[in-house]
DNA sequence: TTGGCGTTACGAAGGTCTTCGTATTTACTG
DNA sequence: CAGTAAATACGAAGACCTTCGTAACGCCAA
């Protein structure tokens, strides 16, 4: 039996979970449910599916606390966000990751001190390179 | 007969294939099977159902070309990229695009070269609200 | 120990995605 | 007009995703 299909990438509902459990640093089922918008709605055992799920698939590992599971994520929030990009430049701006900020730079209603602040990092990114 | 799931974003093979039909402005499904990558091997039949699928979902339009069918981005490929970071600022990065850009510069995998020209790209902008 | 309640495990339904085979249509050619 | 080659339309299979209901499990209180 094969391991299916790599899965490298959260689905949306994943995403939604994990986003809760980046921001608590680790939580149980309830903890994440109670997280969610009240319109959410979804079912207890919607979310343990899901929960469960993501483990198998090496999202979150878990750990028996009492008679409860505790998730915690396994990539932090800040990796999978440059995984993600990666991916994007890659399929979406023909791999020049400047392509993709020349287009959030024209398109989003970035603030000027937003822009300032990121080229102050690019900067200090830049001259520490040169050391 | 409901109009199903409002579907914004294109799927994996959909965006190869819209992917193609940027590069060329327009086509037909020899022509976006003929560009694709050798090793890829898809049916014929496969590449026209795709197509026509993505008519459904209103990502292209056709038009009959002698017995042909030609097909058109209905979305150019700069307002599909703004839509897609914007969604993804949402969802992944707070809705804060600056940070986005933060991972990006932050992120190892970047050559000195794209930082550069990054941080070329803000300079022109900066100045340019200046005037 | 036993009942009850919250949790976990599992399976199934309904939807989408990807791929292909078969059947039909179309334009050209003799 | 009939035949051929290419294109289009359609349906179906298999995978994955999302959601939930039911069943089994585990802990604690009476």
């Amino acid at each position: 039996m094969r391991q299916k299909k790599k899965s490298e990438f959260l689905t949306e509902v994943e995403l939604e979970f994990m986003t809760e459990l980046w921001a608590l640093g680790e939580g149980t089922v309830r903890d994440v449910l109670t997280r969610l918008a009240p319109e959410r709605d979804l079912a207890y055992t919607s979310a343990a599916t899901i929960l469960r799920i993501m483990e198998q698939k090496n999202f979150v590992t878990s750990q028996k606390q009492g008679k409860t599971l505790l998730y915690r994520p396994v990539l932090a929030k800040d990796a999978y966000q440059a995984k993600t990009l990666r991916d994007l430049s890659e399929k979406l701006f023909d791999g020049t990751p400047a392509s993709m900020v020349a287009r959030l730079v024209d398109d989003q209603g970035m603030s000027e001190d937003a822009l300032a602040e990121i080229r102050a990092l690019l900067d200090r990114r830049l001259t520490d390179n040169d050391s």
